[in-house]
DNA sequence: GTCGTTGCAAAGCCTTTGCAGGGAA
DNA sequence: TTCCCTGCAAAGGCTTTGCAACGAC
């Protein structure tokens, strides 16, 4: 059975005031701030088991690496500023999954990735 | 200079033959085929020196890992499929870049994958 | 008291780098 | 001959795992 500690809660709550995906590092340095003593194993360990119950998700992004966000969103698509870096979610799908391959593949699933300029980036 | 070496030369032929994104792995066995003694360190320096000088591009894909491709092909998205896990390119862009995002984000670049069942895979 | 959790350190992947010998030009 | 390239092994990042102490229940 799934204990409550002190690492554990934090880690979820970070997840759940999170409005866009997190890495490793981040949370790490977020959880710190509650738990002192949080270590990096424990924090992969608590994504293992997140992962595995299917609170969260995996994003490997293209060039931010691996991300991590709640799951059971409704499906959206992902930005990354060229400018601050930071990796956005962005809410609806564009993607016509009929049209997406040619005769004879079967889609099933999709993930897309946005590169530009952020709101708070772009020159006025 | 770049000179030019049996690895360097199969490397690169490996490249101009492949017809999907192939990664470090495939790219080591095939090569050993022609080079038995190419080893892994150096498929990973060429495979730098091939970026830098932008002969090929590098793919993060969302489930294969890295994967490089030839660079210079018209801008397509992959497809992955979920029965026998290769990676195809696939023609063509499904992307509105100007709908993808909402107000206010300058969307410059895109990259799509796409996951499903290819047509060698599908039942009749 | 049990046994799931944690911190620490060691070990595992994958990729990069230092080094000395080998080979292209 | 020069010096770029290669193979090998060691070293670097990031992630996982073994272990003993800790603490939720």
């Amino acid at each position: 059975m799934k204990r409550q500690t002190a690492q554990r809660r934090t880690i979820e709550r970070i997840f759940r005031e999170a409005k866009n995906p997190i890495g490793v590092e981040e949370i790490l340095s977020l959880g710190k701030k509650h738990v002192t003593s949080l270590n990096r194993a424990t924090v992969y360990r608590n994504l293992k088991l997140l992962l595995r119950d299917g609170v969260i998700q995996k994003i490997v992004h293209p060039t931010l690496g691996i991300l991590y966000e709640i799951a059971g969103k409704a499906h959206h698509h992902y930005f990354q500023c060229r400018t601050c870096n930071r990796a956005f979610e962005l809410p609806g799908c564009i993607i016509n999954a009929g049209a997406a391959a040619p005769e004879g593949f079967l889609v099933e699933d999709h993930e897309v990735f946005l590169f530009g300029v952020c709101p708070s980036c772009v020159p006025a």
